[in-house]
DNA sequence: TGAACATTTACATATTATTTAATTGTATGA
DNA sequence: TCATACAATTAAATAATATGTAAATGTTCA
């Protein structure tokens, strides 16, 4: 990666946005700016972001609806920020199209590593993969089979359809809803057991200890998250 | 994919296109007759057979010259059939375009092998033949046989079609959909039972165990798998 | 008509999904 | 820090579906 990662700070915050321009100073990263929704949406479509970091309680537009505006024409990663107190808010922004989210206060060093993930996804390899790997594990969507260790898993429908849906969204936060909705279909929004029960029957099929999930992470309140990075 | 060899057969005696007939029944072959040479001309040209096997004694044109007006037009492999006695006939059906000859009284083996010779010269250099293996069995699609220990198994026309759809998407799952719309057409996306049947009928004759199947494997609420690799 | 094949029916078995309940883990405010 | 409420994990029971099978009934074609 020659070129400097454009990452997009939204924050009405300025103490906020020089803290976090300051810690990308020195690194490949070069930080923008915007303190209001309107600034973000035409930052957004201006300077082209790789990322951009959201804070969802912004003076104008609501956060989440800015989110919501950007997904409708780009698929740049965008990572909510949200203080503890409205951790509500950020089920809505995943659920408007977010990738990921932090809850402040936040260390620099979690923040960093969630954006290489992001840009790994998005610069890394554009073209959606038929096969996603985790671990020892490889789910080949075209087959519609998951292996581990080479061995063909047995997987229920539910579960598959599960593991499918964490797949295409790898290493970002999906929802209790969006797994719901997609899975059983709308009305079913609530259900949030059923995520549970086959939660944990898919973590005792791939999980090597599954009490201690390495690739399917809960994400409490929000939803679960596939880790595929090795 | 061709269907079945089509061979046109011309002969006066009508016993000797019966006994031809009886002879290729069972196989990848298909016979159609004729009794003269207006008629086995017609048919060359609206049945595009891939081999043809002609009588030289014919009541209305001489057989050389239907070999001569064929190979106007074709390059469809010509054995030509002679009488002890009329020998010399053949050389001139040779010169005439003719590809092979056969004595008669002549055996069904020696007659299938010449026809086999025949065809490879046209269809078998055309394209490399697909044929999928798994276990014992051997699914030559452009033949449209399979074969288990060499020997040819009889499917129905269900059978095969079930069989050529999951070889054509081998070691992958195919959805009861796809099996229902490919072989039985839009509309019979529901007929589940019919797949469950066929598919029970299918592994009698392909497993070696059919209540443990290694090749046909069921994918409980989504399809079938035929497994190629060991 | 008989033979081969396809469809339909009925039912035992196997597989999945849901529900329930007990337990453990985690976030958060006093 | 601790108490508390909420969330998540887990196992086990029950309900719901899917599958395999055999056998009966149609259908087609020579």
């Amino acid at each position: 990666m020659s070129i400097a990662v454009k990452i997009l700070v939204v924050d009405d915050e300025a103490q906020i946005r020089k803290f976090l321009k300051s810690s990308f100073a020195g690194t490949e990263y070069k930080v923008i700016e915007a303190e209001d929704g309107q600034t973000a949406l035409r930052l957004a479509g201006t300077e082209m972001p790789d990322v951009i970091l959201l804070d969802l309680g912004l003076p104008d537009i609501d956060g989440v609806d800015v989110a919501k505006q950007i997904r409708e024409w780009s698929q740049v990663p965008i990572i909510v920020l949200t203080a503890r107190g409205h951790e509500d808010d950020k089920v809505e922004a995943l659920d408007a199209g977010a990738d990921d989210y932090l809850t402040k206060p936040f260390s620099v060093k979690e923040l960093m590593a969630r954006v290489k993930v992001m840009l790994r996804r998005t610069l890394g390899n554009a073209a959606a993969e038929p096969v996603v790997e985790f671990g020892d594990c490889k789910l080949d969507l075209a087959a519609r089979l998951v292996y581990k260790n080479d061995e063909v898993l047995k997987l229920t429908p539910i579960e598959y359809k599960l593991l499918a849906f964490m797949a295409k969204y790898a290493d970002k936060v999906v929802t209790h809803k969006m797994l719901l909705s997609d899975v059983w279909g709308p009305g079913y929004d609530f259900e949030v057991q059923y995520l549970r029960v086959h939660m944990k029957n898919l973590r005792h099929k791939i999980e090597d200890e599954p009490a201690n999930p390495q690739f399917i992470l809960t994400e409490a309140g929000v939803g679960y998250r596939l880790v595929t990075k090795g």
